[in-house]
DNA sequence: CTGTTAATGAAAATGATTTTCATTAAATAG
DNA sequence: CTATTTAATGAAAATCATTTTCATTAACAG
């Protein structure tokens, strides 16, 4: 099998080895699920997701798998202030579109928005590297999210 | 006593009035202690800080009364990712300082920044306005954090 | 195939926050 | 000022997401 041939076993395959991980089903169930399916679950969604076809995974399975994808940096941890973790895969290979969210405080609905990004990740890498410097860090990561009421909650007042 | 002359009671009473709420004795010490600290206490850090002066106000109404100040918008609830919630008095008649923060993933320490405040309040007000229109949400609050390691944590990879 | 050891599941533990409920005390009417 | 109404409170119990413990299982190197 020629080099760069092995789809059967997701692309992920070779950065987690790398990391000196173990392949276990678990864990290619949980990316699996996470790389398919658009944003924001929890590690209970997950779990439920994944019941189905893989009765055997447990929940602490799904966390510990979460906090391992977490710190390699395939996944984002998200907090949208309903007491729950949530959980986003961060990019395939092919470059997954960045964006940013817009979270409604009553209903907890949360949309992606990728308008005035370019914009942001500008200024965000300027402040980014203004920041470095001045405070000596090294920085990873970065949040920025509205919230507000969306539609629906904004008319029940 | 000539209006504008309750400098006793603190400038807040009125607000918390007007909003239909009893003024009572824990709320203003919770009060003041945010107002004379520098950020980001926690639930607990408050009842430690009001406890001895006032060992008759319990955790469950620092909890209760940070709830209020929150939905009033007197207090700001962060969260730095450590687990547990933390308030920031938002911002007192004399106009404090607006900042983000900087955390520091393994220690949680947290730098509270102005620099490029000004770049960023003015593209995060471009933004909010654009995403109001586009999505029909009522905006009323955001969040930027950068997250990395700091100085001392960075050194002991 | 076999041994080493990371990964796992189930159950228990943790810990921040919330709820319950009987009691207390602000605000307000009289 | 006193009585009345009802929001606010404390203590203890409940909740609930997440973590830990520990005995068992299974990746994977040799």
């Amino acid at each position: 099998m020629a080099r760069g041939e092995c789809r059967r076993q997701g692309w992920w395959h070779g950065k987690f080895r790398d990391c000196g991980y173990r392949l276990t089903l678990g864990r290619e169930a949980i990316l699996d699920i996470l790389s398919r399916s658009e944003g924001h679950l929890s590690a209970e969604d997950i779990y439920v997701k994944i019941h189905p076809r893989y009765s055997n995974v447990g929940l602490t399975t799904v966390y510990r798998t979460l906090d391992v994808l977490s710190n390699l940096g395939m996944v984002y941890k998200l907090d949208f202030g309903d007491g729950r973790a949530r959980y986003e895969f961060a990019e395939g290979p092919k470059g997954v579109h960045h964006h940013h969210h817009l979270v409604c405080t009553q209903c907890n609905k949360v949309v992606d928005y990728t308008d005035f990004i370019d914009e942001e990740v500008e200024l965000l890498q300027q402040t980014e590297k203004g920041l470095e410097k001045k405070y000596n860090f090294k920085i990873n990561n970065h949040i920025i999210q509205f919230y507000g009421l969306c539609e629906k909650c904004s008319g029940k007042k």
